[in-house]
DNA sequence: TGTATTTGTGTGTTCGAGCACATTTTTATT
DNA sequence: AATAAAAATGTGCTCGAACACACAAATACA
C-alpha cells in the first residue's frame, strides 16, 4: 500500500507539482497534453490526498453556535452538555470553537430572541433544537441569507434551508411504543395516550409520536384496543389525567409522549389497585428509577447526547476535513427497560 | 479562543522554539532558568498541540490485520465487513492499511494457524474475535512478546496482555432476554434455554448468557418459572431440542443463547398449536424476516459491526492522533423489534 | 590561561497540500 | 520578424510540530 503524494503524481507525469494541483482542483490554465499525462496517472493510481497537510495548510478557526433549551428547565436536555464537552475536546485543537446559548423552552419568544443574537455574532455554524416551528423557519431563512449553516437535532422541521438533521424518526418510535404494550397488555383493554406540559404550542414532535401510535393499531394488528388522547398540564396539577385514569374503566397502559412520564408512574403510585402498563421517553434519573422499581415498564431513549454529539462532529469534520454533511442522520431508536438502561448511560 | 503554537510560547518566554520543545517533551537539556520562563507561559495559557501538524510530521504507515471467523460459516459476522471498510475509508488517507483474515469458526485449530500467520507478518496491532479460549491466550502471549498491540472484540477473554476489549456484557444480555420474557410470559410456565450448534468447545459465551439469565430469575423475581437448558445441534436436525418441544408441557418461551434462532423459529412453525414466544440473537436477514412475522418476539442485538468499527478506529486513532485506547468499551446492548429493526440496519 | 568536555540554545529542514508569484512557452498583433 | 499579450508551467513559501545538527555558553581539567 503505497501512499502517493502529489509530487510523486507530478514525477510520474514528467510534470511539476504546480500543473498536478491545478489538475486536480480543476483550476484551468492546464495544457491539454498536461492533462492528459495527469490524469493518467490519477487513473492508474489510488491518490488520497492527505487530509492531515491539507487542513494543516487551511489553519482556521471555525465557531459553532449551539442553540439549546434550558436544562434546568426541561432536564431532558441535561445530558448534552456531556456531548458538547465530548465534541469540543476532540475538536478543539483543530481549530474548532463551540459555544452553547440557552433559551427558554416555555417560551418561543426567548427562542426567537437567542437566534437573533446568534445571528448577530455571526458564527459558521448554528445546531439548533428548533422546538418551535414557526419561529424556527424564520431563524433558518436569516442564517441562509448569511450563508451560516444550519443543523438541527431533535425533531424534524421540514424546511431546505436546513442542511442537516440529526434525530429520530418520531412516527415510528410511536409505532415501537405500540408493539411493545401490544405485547403486555391484553387485547381489547383502554389505552391512553397522554401528552403532558406541553407548553409548545406549535410543536409537533408529540403528535408525530401519537400518529405512529394509532397508525399500528389501526394498520397492523386486528386487535381491537380502545386509544384515548389526553393532554394535561403541571400548572393544574395534571387534574385531567388523572380524572381520566378515575372515571376510565379497564385501563390497561398510559403512553407518556415525553420524558415527563416520571409524573404519571408518581400518579399512579396513588393508585395501587390499578395495574396499568406505563411506557414513556427517555432516561431521565427519576424515570430510570421507576423503571428499576417496575413503575415503568418501558422507556424510549431519544438520546439526546448523541445527537449533539453527532451533529457537532458532522460540521466539524466538514470544516476541517471537507467531509460531506448528510442530509438526514435517523438514530436508532432504543427500546429501554430496566435490565439494559446501564448499558446506555455511559456511552 | 486563540490557538497557541510552540512559535507563539517560545516568544512570550522569550527563548526558541527548540527549548519550548525539549521543555514539553521533557527530553532535558533545559536550564533551570528557561525551564522556569517556559512553565510559566505554559501554566498561563492553554497549550493544545496541533495534532494535524504533529501527525504530518510522524508520517508513518502502521498495519492493523483482523482475525475474524469466516461469514460464508457463520452469517453473524457479515456485517463486520462493512464496519472494517468504513474504519478503512476514514483512516486509509492517514496512513492505515487493514488487512482481514478469515477462520473457521467451527475448528479452533485454523483459528491458531491464521494467528501464527498473522504473527509472522508482524503488524503494528491485530483486532480479534477470541472464539477459543486457549488458544486466544496462547496467541496473545506471542503478540505481546513481539510488541504487538491487541484488541479483542464480541467476547471477553480475561487476560492482561490484551490492550482493548470492545463487545457487550454477554451476562447483563441474558438478565435482559429475562426481563422481556418475564414481561411477555405467564408466571409458572417452562422456560428453555436454547444452545444451538454450539461447535465452540471452549467458548463461555452461551455459558455467560444463561448465567444472566438464571440469575435474573433467582434474585430479580418471585416468579417461579421453570427453566430447562438444551443444547442441540444442527447434524443431529436438532433432534435434542424438537423432542424437549414434543415432551415438555407448558412451554411459554424459548430462548436461544445465538444468533441461530430463526432455526427453533422454523421449528415450532411445525407446530402452530404452540404458543410460544421465542427471543434471541442479532439482525440477520432471516431473523428480521421472523421478527416481522411476528414468529420471534424480541432480538438482542449484538452489533457485530459496530464492535469491529470502534476497535479499528481507537486503533486507528491511537496511532494518528496519540489518542489512548480504553481498555475496556462495552456497548449498548439493544432490544429490537418488530418495529425498531429498520432504525438499526442503516448505521 | 588554554584546551577539552559537558550542557544549553537556536536554526533549519521535513512532512504534503495549497497557492502566490515568477518564469517560460505559446499565440496574437502590428 | 518584432513585439505585446496570453497561456502554461515551475518554484518556493506557508501551515505547526518534531527533531537533527550546528553553534554558543558554561564547566572541568591540564
Amino acid at each position: 500500500m503505497k501512499k502517493y503524494t502529489i509530487k510523486d503524481i507530478a514525477l510520474l507525469a514528467g510534470v511539476s507539482k504546480g500543473t498536478v494541483d491545478r489538475v486536480i482542483h480543476k483550476r484551468g490554465k492546464v495544457s491539454e497534453k498536461a492533462l492528459k499525462k495527469v490524469n493518467k496517472i490519477l487513473d492508474e493510481i489510488d491518490y488520497q490526498p492527505n487530509i492531515l497537510a491539507r487542513s494543516l495548510k487551511n489553519n482556521k478557526i471555525y465557531s459553532i453556535h449551539v442553540i439549546l433549551p434550558d436544562p434546568e428547565i426541561d432536564p431532558y436536555w441535561i445530558p448534552c452538555k456531556l456531548g458538547i464537552e465530548e465534541a469540543f475536546s476532540e475538536y478543539k485543537s483543530l481549530g474548532v470553537s463551540i459555544e452553547t446559548f440557552l433559551f427558554d423552552p416555555t417560551n418561543n419568544q426567548s427562542f426567537s430572541e437567542i437566534n437573533d443574537k446568534v445571528l448577530q455574532l455571526n458564527p459558521d455554524a448554528v445546531l439548533i433544537a428548533p422546538l418551535f416551528f414557526n419561529e424556527a423557519i424564520k431563524a433558518f431563512n436569516a442564517y441562509k441569507e448569511t450563508e451560516i449553516l444550519v443543523t438541527t437535532i431533535n425533531n424534524r422541521v421540514g424546511d431546505d434551508n436546513v442542511n442537516n438533521f440529526v434525530g429520530q424518526d418520531l412516527v415510528q418510535s410511536g409505532k415501537i411504543a405500540a408493539r411493545l404494550l401490544e405485547m403486555i397488555t391484553p387485547d381489547n383493554s383502554e389505552i391512553i395516550i397522554a401528552h403532558l406540559d406541553e407548553f409548545f404550542l406549535n410543536a409537533s414532535f408529540m403528535q408525530q409520536k401519537e400518529k405512529g401510535f394509532r397508525d399500528y393499531f389501526d394498520t397492523n394488528t386486528n386487535n381491537s384496543y380502545k386509544l384515548k388522547t389526553c393532554h394535561s398540564i403541571e400548572s393544574n396539577q395534571y387534574k385531567t389525567l388523572i380524572d381520566v385514569i378515575k372515571t376510565t374503566k379497564d385501563i390497561s397502559a398510559i403512553f407518556v409522549t415525553t420524558s415527563k412520564v416520571y409524573k404519571v408512574a408518581e400518579i399512579l403510585s396513588n393508585f395501587p389497585e390499578l395495574k396499568i402498563k406505563v411506557i414513556g421517553y427517555d432516561l431521565l434519573d427519576k424515570n430510570i428509577e421507576l423503571l428499576k422499581n417496575r413503575q415503568i415498564d418501558f422507556l424510549i431513549h431519544q438520546n439526546p447526547r448523541q445527537q449533539i454529539y453527532l451533529g457537532l462532529s458532522q460540521l466539524a469534520e466538514y470544516f476541517i476535513f471537507d467531509k460531506p454533511v448528510s442530509k438526514e442522520k435517523l438514530l436508532p431508536i432504543d427500546i429501554i427497560n430496566s435490565e439494559n438502561f446501564s448499558s446506555y448511560l455511559n456511552q
